[in-house]
DNA sequence: ACCAATAACTTGACAAAGTCCAGAACTTTA
DNA sequence: TAAAGTTCTGGACTTTGTCAAGTTATTGGT
């Protein structure tokens, strides 16, 4: 059922070599780049145009199988942790990243009160600061 | 007292043209692209190079005088509005930009229970949406 | 008020991340 | 198996921001 062939077709989305190995590449180091994705990809079937990596990012996020996170000052990261509501913390010495969940619940602190009229669909939380290595130093 | 210049000095900031003018326009316009902020400075003194602007948006967000937001997807915003930890709402569609209050305090939803060893110094909330207008249409 | 020391500004080249486009290769459906 | 329609490739291009060298302006002491 978590079979990354089985996952497109349900979403009639084209099986191919580059997406099945951009799943992978995200399922296997989390929190990647697109140049790092694309490495990884690389190294499983030879070579990938760096267009297909973002097509293939792009279409996968828009079809919920893989998620998008852009910090600031960083490119885009992706993850396959989807479908659940959690947060990221990041290092602001080394760049390391986490998953968070609030312990608040599964949607957690997401409600602006005074929401000027706008109608949110989802709330962005990054946590900064220092991860248990660059604290020691 | 909330005179830019007496606010630079304060800080041990040299005054200058530039300075001066760039804070005017992120306080005139928030949530303002540096690309933004350049143009409405070329109004009030004439000119300035990109190179300045980023230096000056750099010393003002050092110093505590103004703050900087990178939304995903979108070059950083500055605004004046610092001190207090107010977030952001951000339409999909078009782009524009509100503060919200948190309804919770004033340090909302920035605990992260399960830290995984960070230490955690800001939590960052990105509200995302659709503004009043977009709504309509 | 002036002059030296220091810092800021300008200019141009450069870099990273991502997008656009046209043509070749592939996947799917019939 | 073949046609139709995507997807992938490769290269040029755009945007946002940084680096470095030289010039200009601000400040603090005389």
């Amino acid at each position: 059922m978590t079979d990354p062939a089985e996952l497109l077709r349900e979403r009639k989305v084209p099986v191919t070599a580059q997406r099945l190995a951009v799943m992978r590449a995200v399922s296997g180091k989390p929190h990647s780049t697109a140049d790092i994705i694309a490495e990884n990809v690389r190294i499983q079937i030879g070579a990938i145009s760096r267009q297909a990596v973002y097509n293939v990012l792009g279409v996968l996020s828009e079809k919920g199988l893989i998620r998008r996170i852009q910090p600031a000052g960083s490119p885009a990261l992706y993850e396959d942790r989807v479908g659940d509501n959690h947060h990221h913390i990041i290092c602001r010495d080394c760049g390391s990243t986490a998953d968070v969940d609030c312990a608040t619940g599964d949607t957690p602190c997401l409600t602006a009160c005074d929401n000027s009229g706008y109608l949110i669909d989802e709330a962005e939380v990054i946590f900064w600061g220092k991860c248990p290595e660059c604290r020691v130093q």
